[in-house]
RNA sequence: GGCGGAGUAGCUCAGUUGGUUAGAGCACGGGAAUCAUAAUCCCGGUGUCGGCAGUUCGAGUCUGCCCUCCGCUACCA
């Protein structure tokens, strides 16, 4: 069992023949901002990203690009590293399915199944599809232009007969429910819990756990004529990276087992085939998998044919990192599927970024800078608005911790906002422009409850948005090392006096370039 | 076909175990203010809560039927 204070999360390892996307990026994206939060919060996290290497698929575009696979991989690995770059992910390790490790730990849980009597050699025969790896009944299929037949996907496929080791998954489906019975939240959200159970009720069929098609793969111990099957290797590498199959170390002892974060096209793999291997094995099964939803754009369908991918890339360049983190983030409750437009991305940073919160933190900080000699001004007795207004800044840590231990990012966010709306409040009941010449006194006040709840919001803020928070938190003269949650609340509180630095815009608006160039 | 989810203000969505005049944000209209990134604040909705019927003193909230959309899954020609 994993310790209290040990977070281990998980993205997928992403396939490295794609080129990295927004999907790729919003998974990531979302594991970052819940590990970083944790590790604010005093937990000592793991987050782990990758690639998936093996493949048919990847073989042969090694082969098509005149590589050897290896060589291939890691050129194209490197994409997804030079991704959690620009996006500032802080996973704490990037695990690659071809290092020795791994193979070394792939086939020890293999061996771990066997032994437990899952694994016995059949042989599988089917229609075949290599780009989507998977087999289709003969009546799924139907007939290309050129007489060739292909899958629902509209990938071709062919016939392939071979000998095949197989998973007794038909075996596990009663343990399966019963685990999902005892732990409600292992599946999330809820509607992909109903889906899972309602498959695994239906009845499951072994599973294919081998090929001899092709040799880029880990090969089965004991039968080298045989590669394990993918998806085994790939949800491998969850446990590789904490030490499988050393249990033992402190490593794996704390850490696992992991929370998988998902998109929603791979629940079935994490939510039913990966806890029956590791059960098999004889490993905890997961603490939970949560899966998320997809990205349409500007109301259309994404695809490749469509041409309409989103390049994560482009939109740190166009919009800025911290603004695509923010939206990504708050615009769709997190586990939907949602809509990215420029439309309510430039809604997103103008009115919650630059108007809200830029334009909070700008008027308060000016105003000390003007009027309190560009110094935390000192306070005098506080009101009851005061009170109120101050502690529900210092509370709000509460309700976002409550929604981030079940992945409500969105409305973790909401939570945060509705300080930065009582804020915005106060300061325009306040007045404290008008205290300037009525009650100097009672504006040092103002000034210093908003300042302190600033400095509230700029931590807070950190997981989500860390480079423009870290602007915020420099503004308020506040070092690295009082930056956490153990400094929400009075204990943290700003010292009067502290001398501040001269205000500058955290969130600038984004202006449309109304040039007729840019009108296209 | 089966299972599951959804259908609430122009848009995106909240609405605990059925109970006072159904909410938020955005958008839109009016006003105040001028510390601030032309930012902020206040005020403004006669919404058939998909439809019909029912249970109840009372239903967005429960029951039945129907319509539409989505997801998972099965099968047949």
């Amino acid at each position: 069992m994993s310790r209290d204070n040990c977070y281990y999360l998980t993205t997928p390892i992403y396939y490295v023949n794609d080129v990295p996307h927004i999907g790729h990026a919003y998974t990531t994206l979302a594991c970052d901002v819940l590990s970083r939060f944790k590790r604010l919060d005093g937990f000592d996290v793991m987050l782990l990203t990758g690639t998936d290497e093996h493949g048919q698929k990847v073989e042969k575009s090694a082969q098509a690009a005149g590589l050897e696979p290896q060589d291939f991989v890691d050129k194209v690995s490197q994409n997804f590293r030079d991704l959690a770059d620009v996006m500032g992910f802080s996973n704490d390790d990037f695990i690659r399915t071809t290092e020795a490790k791994h193979a070394r730990s792939s086939q020890a849980i293999w061996q771990a199944i066997e032994r437990n009597g899952d694994i016995y050699l059949g042989s599988y025969s089917g229609w075949y599809s290599v780009r989507d790896e998977a087999f289709y009944g003969e009546e799924e299929l139907t007939e290309g232009d050129d007489g060739k037949r292909l899958a629902p996907s509209g990938a071709e496929v062919e016939w392939v007969e071979e000998p095949s080791y197989f998973f007794k998954l038909s075996e596990w489906g009663d343990r399966l429910l019963k685990f999902y019975e005892e732990n409600p939240d292992f599946i999330l959200p809820e509607t992909r819990r109903n889906e899972v159970v309602s498959f695994v009720k239906s009845g499951l069929r072994d599973l294919s756990i081998s090929r001899t098609s092709f040799k880029w793969g880990i090969p089965v111990p004991g039968d080298d004529a045989h590669i394990m099957y993918v998806w085994l290797d790939a949800l491998t590498n969850y446990i590789t990276a904490v030490g499988y199959p050393d249990t033992g170390t402190e490593k794996f002892e704390k850490y696992w087992p992991a929370i998988h974060m998902v998109g929603k096209d791979i629940v079935r793999f994490h939510a039913v085939y990966w806890p029956a291997f590791l059960m098999s094995a004889g490993v905890a099964p997961p603490k939970r998998v949560f899966a998320h939803g997809w990205w349409t754009n500007e109301g259309e369908k994404i695809s490749k044919s469509l041409g309409n991918v989103i390049d994560p890339l482009q939109l740190v360049e166009r919009y800025g990192l911290d603004p695509v983190r923010y939206f990504l983030m708050r615009e769709v409750p997190f586990g939907n599927d949602g809509d990215f437009s420029h439309r309510a991305m430039v809604n997103r940073i103008n009115g919650d970024l630059a108007n809200d919160l830029g334009n909070l933190s700008q008027r308060i900080l000016s105003m000390i800078n003007r009027n309190c000699g560009a110094a935390v001004p000192e306070p005098g007795p506080l009101t009851d608005s005061d009170r109120v207004f101050l502690e529900s800044a210092r509370s709000v840590i509460n309700s976002v911790r409550a929604e981030m231990e079940i992945q409500g990012i969105h409305r973790a966010l909401e939570a945060i906002w509705a300080v930065i709306g009582d804020a915005n409040r106060y300061v325009d009941a306040q007045a404290p422009w008008e205290l300037r010449k009525s009650d100097p006194d009672r504006m040092n006040t103002v000034l210093y409850v908003s300042a302190e709840v600033l400095r509230h919001l700029g931590i807070l803020v950190q997981p989500f948005m860390p480079g423009s928070a870290a602007k915020l938190l420099d503004q308020l003269g506040q070092s690295d090392d009082v930056r956490d949650f153990s400094k929400l609340g009075e204990g943290g509180a700003l010292t009067p006096g502290l001398a501040l630095p001269k205000p500058a815009a955290v969130f600038p608006r984004y202006v449309e370039d109304e040039s007729p160039a840019a009108a296209e």
